[in-house]
RNA sequence: GGCGGCAUAGCCAAGUGGUAAGGCGAAGGUCUGCAAAACCUUUACACAUCGGUUCGAAUCCGAUUGCCGCCUCCA
């Protein structure tokens, strides 16, 4: 069974087929690079991820292309409204451009942090300004564009296809609410393409219209036909951006090539606090950085991933420690596995490979169905269940442990990125080596009965973050 | 006002017509010198409410209530 995703643009799930075979364009619209990363960039960042490495993992070699928004953009679609990029610059006292590396830079770290891969690359839009003027002139060519006065908008009641993707109807909606009374457009649900720059506008570039900077939605547009083909296969992006952003992008585009543009639009939803969205004009976003304090990168992203992508995700503190705790179990029977890799027993388990082909075979049911990461993970945690009921039996052989181990890397590790390594010398020494002689010396204790001296050992090594665990086959020790 | 979505156990969360996955928490038990870990058992006979379709619905349709998102920048 091949993947089936939830095709915004059709309103259903999809068999999904790339329209090339073997290949897979994918675009997904990042971020405007003037405030650090929260956890609502994380989810939607963490899901393209998951989709781009499944598609890789079943084969597939995907183009995964991601935009970094460095020339600012309104505040305010209307005229009013100030940069957001200039206007951190501003209230840094540093250049515009000292904003966006900080906030790039930050961005890379922060995602690296999560265990989020590297796309295949960034492009950012700044570099790709002739190109965003060259759309612009081509679309007032065909008629699809007015210019006034150094801005240019694009004519909305030119595209029929217009309000296809949001279901928004070309009706007067809103528009009597919206001040507009100085705008220039003909119509107030036209967009610009180019935006004249006052003075005082310091991300500027010339153009045919004079000195100016592009719209919000043309650089989508045209970065991702651009590295994609004008037609490509999956664009994603948050649900907030479904529209307008996403509506104008293929308005644009269709406008200009006369071809369709994304076939699957895939829209994560978003993270709410408290039941309230999270968001940076809200104030009450969470930053990946002060959860990474708290929380290590798996515990983050078991917690994002068990909730679907489609629905929202309600960040609690509660609810976040819970999936840590829930993933100590994972993290304790993957390290076991790797143990008895090494000093398991030779010969064969037949009833292990058994469990491990059914575990694949379900796990990829729940991936292939629209990217069901929490049907993923309630897999794994029964695997893991299954795997320890067996281990209380006694030792497994050291094929069988690889091959258990194996599928828990594959799945939970590489995949999901839910797997913590287990921390093996950390720091400049190497501490197995002293644990093996701690522990010897504390079972001859123990077999003198000297349990009080055994006992101590054992509550200042915790103190000392180290926990020792007497198991029958003797004892075991991991950093806590 | 327009468009869209969601309502499942104490909490989080799957479920896409055949009589409710998984995680956390809680209770009991096995093992253990003790502890920890692990395992076992229990923890949803009204899946928001009311109707309807069907042999059969958490799952489809309608209505109602509540909540959320978008319609202005936001992942």
């Amino acid at each position: 069974m091949a993947i089936h995703l939830y095709n915004s643009l059709t309103r259903t799930k999809e068999e999904f087929r790339p329209l090339v075979e073997g290949q897979v364009g994918m675009y997904v619209c990042g971020p405007t690079v003037y405030g650090p990363p929260h956890l609502g960039h994380a989810k939607s960042y963490l899901t393209f991820d998951v989709l781009a490495k499944y598609l890789r993992q079943t084969g597939l070699k995907v183009r995964y292309v991601q935009n970094i928004t460095d020339v600012g953009h309104l505040t305010d679609d209307a005229d009013a409204g100030e940069d957001k990029i200039i206007k951190q610059a501003r209230l840094d006292q540093v250049h515009p451009w000292e904003v966006v590396d900080r906030y790039m830079r930050l961005y890379f770290d922060d995602m690296t942090a999560l265990r989020i891969a590297h796309p295949s690359f960034y492009v950012r839009a700044s570099q790709h300004i002739g190109e965003q003027i060259e759309a612009v002139v081509a679309l007032l060519k065909k008629g699809h564009a007015y210019e006034v006065d150094g801005n240019v908008y694009f004519d909305v009641g030119s595209f029929a296809g217009y309000g296809k993707l949001s279901g928004r109807v070309m009706d007067e909606q809103r528009e009597a609410v919206r001040v507009e009374a100085r705008s220039e457009k003909r119509h107030p649900r036209d967009f610009a393409l180019w935006k004249r720059a006052e003075p005082g506008h310091i991300l500027r570039w010339n153009s045919p219209w004079g000195p100016g900077y592009p719209g919000w939605h043309i650089e989508c547009s045209v970065m991702s036909t651009k590295y994609l083909g004008e037609t490509f296969d999956i664009h994603g992006g948050g649900l907030e951006n479904m529209f307008p952003h996403h509506e104008c992008e293929i308005a644009q585009s269709e406008a200009e090539t006369g071809k369709p543009f994304a076939r699957f639009w895939v829209h994560n939803n978003m993270v709410t606090v408290d039941g309230v969205k999270m968001g940076k004009s809200l104030g009450n976003f969470r930053t990946v950085r002060d959860l990474l304090q708290k929380h290590t990168p798996e515990a983050i992203r078991v917690f994002v991933l068990s909730t679907h992508y489609r629905s929202p995700t309600n960040y609690t503190e509660e609810a976040i420690g819970a999936a840590a705790t829930g993933l100590g179990r994972l993290t304790q029977c993957y390290a076991t596995l790797r143990d008895l890799e090494t000093r398991g027993a030779p010969g064969e388990e037949p009833a292990i490979a058994g469990l491990c082909a059914d575990t694949a075979r379900a796990l990829g049911e729940a991936m292939d169905n629209d990217l069901d990461t929490p049907g993923a993970i309630a897999q794994i945690y029964e695997f893991v269940t299954a795997v320890n009921r067996r281990l209380t039996t006694g030792p497994l052989p050291a094929a069988a442990a690889r091959e258990a181990a194996r599928l828990l890397h594959t799945w939970a590790g590489d995949l999901l990125g839910i797997l913590a390594e287990p921390a093996a010398g950390e720091g400049n020494v190497d501490l197995a080596p002293i644990m093996d002689l701690v522990i010897e010396l504390r079972k001859d204790l123990k077999a003198a009965k000297q349990f009080s001296l055994a006992d101590k050992i054992r509550d200042r090594l915790k103190t000392a973050g180290i926990v020792l665990e007497d198991t029958r086959d003797g004892t075991r020790w991991r950093k806590a």
